[in-house]
DNA sequence: GTACTTATACGAATTTCTTCGTACAAAGAT
DNA sequence: ATCTTTGTACGAAGAAATTCGTATAAGTAC
């Protein structure tokens, strides 16, 4: 099965990501910030979601409550697949070296990367 | 100005980076390898992306020949952006592992990794 | 020159994504 | 009980991206 949100499917699950679950009103007022878009057009872009396999919701009481099926983990692993193949002429080390380049990170993080990269040591 | 190349439009700037310049039926050729479409639907596609200021083309003879006006790195950059900001929470490093993470990546990329993020010691 | 192939131009249909209006049911307030 | 608020359902308009058919001009082969 394809998991492939839209730009807007993926503000949405952002939100839902972050908070667990949620009510299509705890979504809208979060991109409310950002963005004034219409409550039914979320509404709407939630039901599709559901439509779409992408969520599930608990529709026991009149407010549903929405949970993301599709993990950030597996949003994040789509999302570098395409760009390493697209962009990155499927080199992982030109990716990681350009978002170094550009996205300074701070020590920590770097410390972060090298702990990670030790792993390989031996081989 | 807004560098954000759509899926397709991705699909051939990949290949006039590849080739440096290209015409249509290059292009095409290339693409029907992996999928198929009409000669005229790239054509159409390649035709907007000129109007949109993505590519040059020189139209001296009667095939035109197309250059990317958009490089490979600011499309990498863009799309480096967009996935830290969409699916990463704004963290480099989580990039980082996660893509090393599940593109096992040769030695040779490792080092270079390593290498480059050498130059972060003092700091 | 005539027929055939190869190009570009371009309008328009299709598809996908986004947005919104309206209808209506349920819950809450008085 | 009735009015107001808050919620879902859903059709359909709008916008953006993709696809293709047809017209037509420029080369190529004979």
């Amino acid at each position: 099965m394809e998991i492939k949100p839209t730009e807007s499917e993926l503000e949405i699950l952002q939100v839902i990501w972050k908070n667990g679950q949620c009510t299509v009103r705890d979504v809208h007022e979060e991109l409310s910030k950002n963005k004034d878009a219409g409550y039914t057009t979320t509404l709407k872009l939630m039901q599709i979601m559901h439509d779409k396999g992408m969520v599930e919701r608990d529709t026991t009481s009149k407010t549903h409550l929405y949970k993301a099926l599709v993990t950030r983990e597996q949003a994040q692993q789509t999302a570098i697949d395409k760009i390493i193949s697209t962009v990155f002429k499927g080199s992982t080390s030109d990716l990681v070296i350009q978002a170094l380049g550009h996205h300074r990170a701070s020590k920590d993080e770097i410390d972060a990367i090298k702990d990670y990269l030790k792993q390989f040591e031996g081989k």
